[in-house]
RNA sequence: GUGGUUGUAGCUCAGCAGGUUAGAGCGCUAGAUUGUGGUUCUAGAGGUCGCCGGUUCGAAACCGGUCUUCCACCCCA
């Protein structure tokens, strides 16, 4: 007998109504996409495996689903490959294609491959799912969804600013209010790795301070000893671990931490340039907070720094990120090209909407109407109305066989289709049919002019 | 990638100090009601107890492996 059926670790199925409410999530983040300037562009599920490796860091590498090569694809190898048993070196003899681990990087390749196509600011969204080999957790999975938006070639604020407003537009029309868009930049991260004499050691030093919230101010200090920072470069960091009050205020104490430093004067500026002019154009439905320890792992950020996260009373993790890189469209060899950009997490978002009950009923509805089937005479009798019906944009359909009535019905119920067609003999000679309302159970003996009206 | 956890009917779960024919609720099918569903009543179908192997007279239960679920870490949407 056949193995029970089943989808990898980390994928899903997902139902007529799974599906519903997904689509009214995109829906909503493409609408607004949109009316913010934004055009579509698609790139394929797999990569070249050059163009993907090695931009997300070591970790990002082993999180990377590699594609096996057509054909007898060991034939290339060399016997020592096999003896070694390093697969880090095997694995581009046999692999060049990978499936794509983000959207950033894909269109960082195809603003470099199309650049005379394009004009520039290129302002572009896409929606599509990405893969990675990570253990699955909840909200985590190995196949999901992100959409995105990001502006190349301008390095002005208001991008930044812009893209702030999109996150809390798209909040506020999908009601999930409460949640908050931390910002920070790069350029302080750095601006307090050299104030504290750890230049050297930025990536460990943003990795650990990032993880202050998770596991406390003495859990970060142990693991950027573990690092290799100096005991005393610790203790100058000592500020940063108090920061509260206001963004005003948080922005104060790091001028005079980074007063020092050029580049975090500069960071310090960016944002608050970014925070000054939110406030005063205000938000709908979240809030901005400057969050000095937030770094992220993408080491390609250069600028400001975006998290969001859903609001307090969902166990849930960053449901969107995003920030700036000056040179990410370097690496494909064309310099000088700014970009910025956020993301929303499709899946983590539709986990958080469910949590809090926020789908609107609406959304589930499909068919209008269902016509009973009486037999042949009956069934024409029907189809006739049918397309009319249809023709009039009206979603409705016939029940395929003549079974009995009380299945019929039951089939109704559980589509929830609001509306159903009763018309046998009787409606048939008067040239009539009987409307029943599923919710009330009520009746009414109209003609087909009526019915269109009523279902309009 | 590291450590742990879960898997019994379509679904949610019970069962187990190893012992006949593995249970419940919900759902499903049929009937009470051959032109009226969502309520009720009656009857019925449905399970290689994730998979493979081992221990044992005997395994759903114990052991090993494997896949899957969820969780922590790493990392991240």
């Amino acid at each position: 007998m056949a193995k029970k059926p089943s989808v990898p670790k980390g994928t899903r199925d997902f139902s007529p109504q799974e599906v519903a409410k997904r689509s009214y999530i995109m829906e909503t983040i493409k609408k607004c996409f949109q009316l913010y300037g934004f055009q579509p562009i698609e790139t394929p599920s797999f990569e070249n495996s050059e163009t993907l490796m090695g931009k997300y860091g070591e970790e990002g590498d082993r999180l990377i689903f590699k594609i096996l090569n057509s054909g007898e694809y060991l034939n290339k190898v060399e016997e020592d490959f096999f003896s070694i048993k390093n697969s880090a070196w095997l694995t581009p003899k046999i692999s060049e294609k990978a499936l794509r681990y983000d959207l950033t990087v894909p269109f960082a390749r195809y603003v470099v491959q199309h650049q005379n196509e394009i004009t520039f600011p290129f302002k572009r969204y896409q929606m599509q799912p990405v893969w990675r080999a990570d253990r699955p957790q909840k909200g985590r999975f190995r196949e999901f969804w992100q959409c995105d938006a990001d502006v190349v070639g301008s390095d002005s604020l208001w991008q930044e600013v812009e893209l702030v407003q999109l996150y809390d537009d798209v909040f506020e029309k999908l009601k999930l209010n409460g949640s908050s868009i931390k910002i920070n930049n790069r350029k302080i991260l750095s601006g307090i790795a050299e104030v504290i004499g750890a230049e050297d050691k930025l990536i460990d030093f943003t990795v650990a301070i990032d993880k202050l919230d998770k596991i406390g101010e003495e859990g970060v200090k142990k693991e950027l000893l573990e690092k290799g920072i100096s005991k005393r470069a610790i203790e100058n960091l000592q500020p940063l671990f108090s920061f509260t009050g206001s963004n005003e205020d948080k922005l104060n104490s790091l001028s005079q931490l980074l007063a020092t430093s050029e580049t975090g004067r500069k960071g310090i500026e960016e944002v608050r340039f970014v925070i000054k002019t939110i406030q005063s154009l205000g938000l709908k439905s979240s809030k901005l907070e400057l969050d000095v320890t937030l770094a992220r792992g993408l080491n390609y950020y250069t600028g400001a720094i975006f998290e969001v996260s859903a609001p307090k009373k969902v166990q849930m993790g960053s449901i969107g990120g995003g920030g700036r890189y000056d040179d990410l469209t370097g690496i494909f060899g064309l310099k000088g090209v700014s970009g910025v950009g956020i993301s929303f997490g499709l899946d983590r978002m539709y986990l958080v909407l469910e949590e809090l009950g926020l789908f609107p009923k609406t959304v589930e509805e499909n068919t209008k109407v269902l016509f009973i089937n009486f037999g042949e005479a009956e069934a024409l009798y029907a189809m006739q109305a049918i397309t009319a019906l249809r023709k009039n944009n009206i979603a409705s359909e016939l029940y395929p066989e003549a079974v009995k009535m009380g299945k019929q019905l039951t089939y109704a119920d559980k589509r929830t289709i609001p509306y159903v067609i009763v018309a046998g003999g009787n409606e048939l000679q008067t040239k009539t049919f009987t409307l029943k309302n599923m919710k009330s159970g009520e009746q009414e003996i109209i003609s087909l002019e009526a019915l269109l009206q009523k279902l309009k």
